[in-house]
DNA sequence: TTAACCATGTAAAAAGTTACATGATTGT
DNA sequence: ACAATCATGTAACTTTTTACATGGTTAA
C-alpha cells in the first residue's frame, strides 16, 4: 500500500497531524486516495509500530489534544527505497467510459445528457485544479529538480483534464452527426 | 459497483460464460478491472439470484459443463438505467507519480532509472493496446453510432499511452537539464 | 443559527487481490 | 515434455468505502 508511503513524504517535509494529512491530499490532485478518516489514522498508528514515525502528543485547552507525527530517519529510509523501486503502472477506473460503451440502448436525448453531465464534471475539476495549484503553498528547503517534478505534475493534471474535454467535445459532434432524428 | 454492469453489457451483445468474459475482459484495455475469477463467478452468482441474467448449463464430454449466461429483459432494463445514470468522475491511481513527487532524495541516476522503467511500461502497454485494437472481433448488429462510440474508446486509451510518453521524455529532459553532475 | 473548521477515532460492509484446487486437450 | 487453452470454483487476505460518534470554536 503505498498510501503510508505517502503519509511518510509530506512528513518528510515537516511534522502534521493526521487531521492536517487529510487536507494535504484533498489539496493535491494527483493523489487519487480519498484519505477518508479511516485510513490515515489507521495508517499513522501502523508507521508507529513500525517505528518510521513518532508521535508528539500537545495539550490544547478546549480542544481534543493533536497529535503530531515527525518522521524518522527509518522513515526516511523506507520512503527512499519505496521511490526508487520499480514503479507499477497507473490503474484508471473510469465507469464513464463503460456507461458509453453500453450506451446502445440509449436514445440521443439520454446519451448527449450523459456526456454533458461528465462534460460539466470535468470542467469542475479543472476549475478546482487551477485555483488549488496558485493557493498552494510552496514549501522552502526544496531543490529546483523538486520544484520542476511538482510543476511537471500538477501540469500533468491540468492536461488531462484539457484532453478530456476536447475528446469529449469531439465524442459529442461525432455522436450528434450520426443522430437517429 | 459496476462490475456486475459491465458484466451485463458483454451479455447484451450475446451469451457467455464466465470463462470468456474473462477473456472479455482483458482483452478491452480501456475496462480496468482484472477480471478475477472471484469476482466474476461471484457476480455471476449475484446476477443469477437477481433475475437480470438467466444460466444454461452444456454438458461436454471430457470438460466441465459449461454455464452459458443470458441476459433477461430485467437485466436489459437494469444495464439500461445504469448507463443513463450520473455519471462519476474517473479515478487514477498511479503510484509513480507519488514516487516521484518523493523523489527528492533520489540521486539523478536512481531517478533517471525510475522514469526509464515507467517509460518502458507505457510503450510495452501501447504496443499491446495496438495489438488488441487490431485483433479485436467487431460483433455484428451494432449501430453506426455504437461502433464510433468503441472506436473513440480505443483511440483515447492510445492517445492517452501517446500523451503519457510525451510527458515522460519532457519530464526526463528536464530532469537532466537540473542534474547535480 | 447554521455551517465550516478543528481534531480524534471506531465499526461494519463492500470490493478487490492472490493463491489454491482440479483435470482433460491441444499445440510446439 | 512443457506450456497454453478450456472451464469451473473456493479460501484467505488486503484494501477501500461508508457511516457512526464526539464536541468545542469561529465566522457569516
Amino acid at each position: 500500500m503505498s498510501l503510508t508511503h505517502t503519509i511518510l513524504g509530506f512528513l518528510s517535509w515537516k511534522p502534521f497531524t493526521g487531521y492536517e494529512l487529510k487536507k494535504l491530499f484533498s489539496e493535491t490532485d494527483f493523489i487519487y486516495w480519498s484519505g477518508n478518516n479511516n485510513q490515515i489514522y489507521k495508517s499513522l498508528v501502523q508507521l508507529s509500530s513500525e517505528k518510521l514515525v513518532t508521535r508528539e502528543v500537545v495539550q490544547q485547552d478546549s480542544l481534543p489534544a493533536k497529535k503530531i507525527y515527525h518522521i524518522t530517519d527509518k522513515g526516511r529510509k523506507e520512503l527512499h527505497d519505496w521511490a526508487s523501486s520499480s514503479p507499477e503502472f497507473a490503474q484508471v477506473k473510469n465507469t464513464f467510459l463503460m456507461q458509453l460503451a453500453w450506451s446502445g440502448e440509449l436514445n440521443d436525448r439520454e446519451l448527449s445528457n450523459l456526456i454533458g453531465e461528465y462534460q460539466y464534471e470535468v470542467e469542475m475539476r479543472l476549475a478546482m485544479c487551477r485555483t488549488k495549484l496558485e493557493r498552494r503553498t510552496v514549501l522552502p528547503d526544496r531543490t529546483e529538480r523538486e520544484e520542476y517534478i511538482w510543476e511537471m505534475l500538477w501540469q500533468k493534471e491540468i492536461d488531462y483534464l484539457k484532453g478530456e474535454l476536447n475528446w469529449l467535445v469531439k465524442l459529442s459532434q461525432g455522436v450528434v452527426k450520426r443522430s437517429g432524428k
